[in-house]
DNA sequence: TTACTATATAGCTAAATGGGAATATAGTTA
DNA sequence: TAACTATATTCCCATTTAGCTATATAGTAA
């Protein structure tokens, strides 16, 4: 009750934890995406989602090699599922959010494969 | 924006400011009452106070010696008077939530004052 | 004026948080 | 099998946060 509340709001009290939400909001995307259009090292990002999963902001599911990532349809949290639907309306002219989604939509894990190379 | 926003959250993000939320949205309440209501040293709970009022979550104005505390009507900020309203509907049936508004709804200025003599 | 009272601020400490580098894990490919 | 890849976990460090005590401020009352 509270204590499911006071995750939620945690969880949603970061920037860059913001900025995956509002991406994910565009598509559903792999940590290495995630990573590229951040600018984060790996296991922040990683360490980002969990924080976000636990409260039941995001939801995850693997393919191959890579783990997709994607916001909850139904949720569970009764906070996190308003939350989520709130936030579909929110801060969306903010210069830092509309940098993150556009990276977001040209976010291809195949050419950041290869860029690794 | 996104900064707005996160002050919200953050404020947000904390049981004992999430109480003073629920106690303010049962009536307008002084330093020392929630001190009473709280259990928490009154710097602390000034503290808190400070945090909620630079989110725009609650006013204050002076009253003699006392300064009231409440939660405004029509808040500028918009996440705040969003957060405001689907509180009124939230956790309210936590344990903790509801004896926060107990002791917020017994608690009396004149008394607390008294018992400190 | 002086004494007192309610609240705010300053300064300190312990714990939590966000970040990265190094490493572990799980899965793919040769 | 061994080499490689995407992600997760561990460990460490710097910053922030929440709490306290002590002190400052503002207002009341004698």
């Amino acid at each position: 009750m509270l204590k499911e509340y006071i995750k939620v709001m945690k969880a949603l009290a970061d920037g860059n934890r913001t900025k995956i939400i509002k991406m994910l909001a565009e598509k559903e995307m792999c940590v290495c995406e995630m990573q590229a259009a951040l600018k984060m090292a790996q296991p922040s990002v990683s360490k980002h989602l969990k924080i976000l999963e636990e409260a039941g902001l995001v939801e995850s599911r693997k393919e191959g090699m890579w783990v997709n990532y994607r916001l909850p349809n139904n949720p569970d949290n009764t906070y996190a599922a308003h939350m989520l639907a709130v936030l579909k309306e929110w801060i969306n002219d903010d210069d830092v959010i509309r940098d993150a989604v556009t990276l977001a939509n040209t976010a291809d894990r195949c050419k950041i494969t290869e860029r690794s190379r």
